[in-house]
DNA sequence: TGTACATCAGTGAACGCGCGTTCACTGATGTAC
DNA sequence: TGTACATCAGTGAACGCGCGTTCACTGATGTAC
């Protein structure tokens, strides 16, 4: 148990070539690292910043410098969750350029971070527990939402296109639709993990299917 | 608001007809009216048991008779939510029997209760606080997805019948679907709630438009 | 190149808090005779 | 119909716990001269 803070520790100095000291030489991104396995196996509701730290190998007040509190490092752990995802949509979108098969290929890979990731994409929603108006937070998931509606519009996603005043409905429904199916599977509708899993790699074709865009 | 606590308690002694005294009356049903105010105004992740018996103007060991613990009686709101929102459903069911209808009438009734009972809403599928095993709260739950399978196949709602080995794909759309826009609506991807509201009350037709079933 | 000093990042002990839970208890209820 | 008694539902004081946060501090870093 204590290994895992450790490794996180060292390797963390190791990559940044520091020795070990008083310093820590990149205790935020530790700090991420230690709250994201605290989150993977507690969940979201069972989260303290006290384990964190302590998980990371450090006192109770060190994460205030960097985070402030609890809801500064849960911020943080769901921006970098955003980032994930969109790199994972971005990277499913490069694969093809029709756009049934973009639009198809983004929902595989929506879901597959959310069922591969979630604590992550739970703590990314966990809106009462996150800062929603921190800055890199709105456009880590902005770009999640803008990567998706460009494919629904058959166009090239352009990250300095806000979200427009209103969203266009087919996009909003593609969204939901992977949206829910991902929170379905989570909360267990469909069986424990693996059940659910297997159970949405069956479904999703036919499953999607039924937007017609 | 101490006014809420003693309204619900004499209320409910009213209803029952108890004087008030050393028993409650019904302090089962009084917990959980309590517990939704709680839930409410804190939100699930805020909510405790003490709080809720305080609420209800009880002791804070009173609960335990009734509920076991605070996950016994966040099951017990999460079992009455499912119950109204199968009853909503099955309202929406009885206004018409064309089949596009009835599944659009499922829909808009699906996200009127959600975003009318946010926070109960949110309990129903907070599956690290509730004990999603227990039998009212499947039965409870599998009856509002049965009704809307029942939609989707064309065919009348038959309570006896348990969700069959494999659902149909079609249910599960529009289940997610739905399921997925409100809860983009409630994590606040579509603004603040009531302009949310009418967001949704625009966006709703288009997007369910989007389903072939 | 060397030194002084401000700034930054982390310590660790301490605090007060609300929580869930236990405990011995007591008042009310309802049933057996 | 009246009484005894078991059972049930609630009390309220007490407990130990982990939490977030504060505090005076100290070790390391980097910059100005």
């Amino acid at each position: 148990m204590n290994e895992d803070l450790d490794t996180v520790k060292k390797q963390d100095r190791r990559r940044h070539g520091k020795p070990d000291g008083y310093h820590h030489g990149d205790l935020r991104a530790a700090l991420i690292a230690a709250a994201t396995l605290c989150l993977r196996e507690r969940g979201v509701d069972g989260f303290s910043l006290r384990e964190a730290a302590r998980r990371a190998g450090v006192s109770p007040a060190a994460p205030q410098h960097h985070f402030g509190d609890a809801r500064g490092l849960l911020t943080a752990v769901a921006t970098q969750g955003f980032r994930k995802l969109g790199n994972a949509l971005a990277d499913a979108d490069a694969e093809t350029v029709d756009r049934t098969e973009r639009i198809r290929g983004q929902g595989r890979a929506y879901l597959r971070f959310a069922l591969g990731h979630p604590a992550e994409f739970d703590t990314m929603w966990r809106c009462a527990r996150i800062d929603t108006a921190e800055p890199s937070y709105k456009e880590s998931s902005r770009r999640a939402f803008g990567l998706l509606e460009a494919a629904v519009a058959g166009r090239p996603y352009e990250p300095q296109s806000p979200l427009p005043g209103e969203a266009d409905p087919r996009a909003v429904a593609c969204w939901s639709l992977v949206h829910g199916l991902a929170r379905l599977a989570l909360d267990g509708v469909f069986g424990p993990p693996d059940v659910a899993e297997a159970a949405i790699d069956g479904m999703l074709g036919p499953v999607m299917d039924c937007l017609v865009v």
